[in-house]
RNA sequence: GUGCCCGUAGCUCAAUGGAUAGAGCAUCAGCCUUCUAAGCUGAGGGUUACUGGUUCGAGUCCAGUCGGGCGCACCA
């Protein structure tokens, strides 16, 4: 369970630790979080005091640090079930409790019952401490050690270049495989496109279209086809590379080129963003018969059928969904033959399923919001375990221009292109902005706000704090030959006890928590507003409190605690895809 | 009509059922001969859309009402 003394953190940091005065492994304690740390404390002085309670033992922040860095409320929640009053329970279980040395300073009984922990400033401290040793290590955990996840996202069929809208599931399925990978889950990030439907044959169409426009013949241009420029641009490069010699050719090749050029620039543009995925699964391996002549769609309903749960009528096989208490039954295969999209995505599912991952993550928009609780309910008739999936929805993107908003189709040529944005308000923003809001939240894009290379966009804040340390670093090592790769003495930083210091110790001895919740949730955003908190504690700290001017001990010591929030902040800018700037 | 999401400060958004509802931006007042002022300190700003209910405790859970978004295809 231990994250913090001989687990491969160890072996990475065994170099600098052999140069420099190392100080000894000190593990706090084998926990995986604060929760962890707390709870068997809690439970032994329960049994001690002879309570005997079922309510679970809840640990938490309060609001207010003046109500102690944590606190139970079980005296709360037991009170009733032991016909106590709460604060008199409350201050039964605190007689009882017995925390290891210098780790937690003083317990006090407040309110109506909460019990409030104060930590002690040099059990704080020691989290910088196991910073430094543990790097990038920091804040992972081992709840998905030996298990396989697969985050599907982005997963748009190649009819155009990547809006804006788009961004947001690119960038909440990235960081929530970053996250996954923090605690400790062999990740694999794919994405699912088909390029055989009819949306695919439609961009055939449009771009055989303006092709012949481009050929000098008049054409009929009909709305339901694509309308945006980049349709003109690949019926011009074929226009150049064959001339009118295609004008009398299927939609075929126009489709292909048209598939290959724009999946080409959705890779590119994920790229620039950071997202590069592992496996590109497309829809139309379902269709493909085996050795035994069978498809995987085929194999769905079959074991559908199996199971009772397949019809036909009017023409067309049905998935009876009303068997379940739903008003409708849904269409699998069309009375035209084809599978409708419903099919090939259970098949899809079950893949997934197949190919043994334990963690199965969905990331798309509201729009699918009716879509999936169907693929679930075939994929529990044939036996899967849908516990293994989580769906996360991330609702639709509205961007604000020239305080006008803007609703985005990409049929209609209108919509934001991702590319555009990267290009106004670079990588680093734009994957921010994506996530610095819930995903149930509505999000407003405001484009201008984004363009502004001002201290208003939030991003700035976050990186700021990242190079003010890094600018410090540099003088520490040219005026004061500081050693960035040494560690402090065993105990060192607990010198460092002013209210700015021991706040910035908290925030970084928070991470591993935060990481944990946020991954829980499926909120990214959580990371945004944790590291938003360790930046203002470290400007905070910056401002209050002297570091190469102090007197070299603490000195010293300051520029440990800032290192540690380097790496911290290093950390956290990893799985939200933010680059650190060393200078602003 | 119906399913899901949302409604919190002027604006954009936070708040595992907890204690006095918080940030950023905007507004106002301070802080740079001193480690990066893209920073810090402070002030103002709220009937958490509305009405009931559940309980020690509700912005949070339940029911209803109002308002906005997205779905409700033999499109994906």
């Amino acid at each position: 369970m231990s994250i913090s003394s001989t687990t491969s953190a160890g072996f990475r940091w065994t170099t600098s630790s052999q140069k420099s005065r190392a100080i000894q492994p000190r593990p706090l304690q084998n926990r995986e979080s604060m929760h962890d740390f707390f709870l068997p404390v809690i439970q032994s002085a329960l049994s001690a005091a002879g309570i005997t309670t079922e309510k679970p033992i809840q640990i938490e922040q309060p609001s207010d640090r003046k109500f102690g860095d944590f606190s139970t409320n079980i005296a709360l929640l037991s009170a009733k079930e032991c016909r106590k009053n709460p604060r008199e329970l409350a201050g039964e279980i605190v007689r009882h409790l017995q925390f290891p040395a210098d780790t937690v300073g003083r317990i006090e009984v407040a309110g109506a019952g909460f019990i409030n922990f104060y930590l002690t400033p040099a059990f704080i401290m020691r989290f910088a401490e196991q910073v430094l040793r543990e790097g990038y290590d920091y804040g992972k955990g081992v709840a998905g050690k030996g298990q396989k996840a697969i985050v599907e996202y982005v997963s748009a069929n190649p009819t155009g270049p990547l809006t804006i809208g788009r961004g947001r599931g690119g960038v909440l399925g990235d960081s929530l495989a970053n996250l996954l990978e923090t605690q400790g889950y062999a990740v694999t990030r794919e994405y699912y496109f088909n390029d055989a439907g009819r949306q695919m044959q439609i961009l055939g169409e449009s771009v055989k279209l303006r092709y012949l426009e481009a050929c000098g013949c008049p054409v009929d241009f009909p709305d339901t086809c694509y309308q945006g420029d980049y349709i003109r641009d690949i019926a011009g490069t074929i226009h150049a590379e064959h001339g009118s010699s295609l004008m009398d050719s299927d939609l075929l090749p126009f489709k292909n080129t048209a598939e290959s050029i724009i999946f080409t620039s959705i890779r590119k543009t994920l790229k620039r963003l950071g997202i590069e995925h592992d496996a590109f699964f497309n829809e139309h391996t379902l269709y493909t018969p085996d050795e035994g002549g069978v498809t995987e769609n085929q194999r769905v309903i079959d074991q559908l059928r199996a199971q009772g749960f397949i019809a036909e009528y009017d023409g067309a096989t049905w998935f009876l969904t009303t068997k379940l208490g739903q008003e409708k039954d849904k269409v699998l295969v069309k009375s035209s033959g084809e599978p409708s999209y419903r099919l090939p995505d259970i098949a899809y599912h079950i893949t997934k399923f197949e190919r043994g991952y334990d963690m199965i993550v969905n990331v798309f928009g509201a729009d699918h919001i009716d879509e999936y609780p169907d693929v679930l309910e075939a994929l529990k008739i044939l036996g899967y375990d849908t516990a293994r999936i989580k769906v996360a929805i991330n609702q639709f993107v509205t961007t604000t221009v020239d305080g006008q908003t803007v609703k985005m189709s990409t049929r209609k040529g209108n919509a934001d292109l991702l590319d555009d944005l990267i290009d106004d308000v670079g990588a680093d923003a734009t994957r921010l902005f994506f996530i610095m809001r819930g995903k149930d939240s509505h999000l407003n894009f405001d484009v201008d706000l984004a363009k502004k290379q001002s201290k208003e966009n939030p991003v700035f804040y976050l990186q700021y704090a990242h190079a003010r340390i890094c600018s410090l670093l540099r003088l520490a090592v040219q005026e004061a030959g500081f050693d960035e790769a040494s560690l402090p003495e065993a105990g060192s930083l607990e010198k460092l006890t002013s209210p700015a210091e021991i706040e910035l110790g908290f925030a970084i001895l928070d991470y591993p928590d935060m990481v944990k919740t946020s991954l829980r949730l499926l909120e990214p955003q959580k990371m945004v507003e944790y590291l938003h908190t360790l930046a203002e504690f470290f400007h905070r700290f910056y401002q209050e409190c002297p570091i190469l001017k102090a007197e070299p001990d603490i000195s010293r010591a300051r520029l440990f605690l800032c290192l540690a929030t380097r790496q911290v902040l290093r950390n956290g800018f990893r799985i939200l895809g933010v680059s650190a700037p060393e200078s602003m």
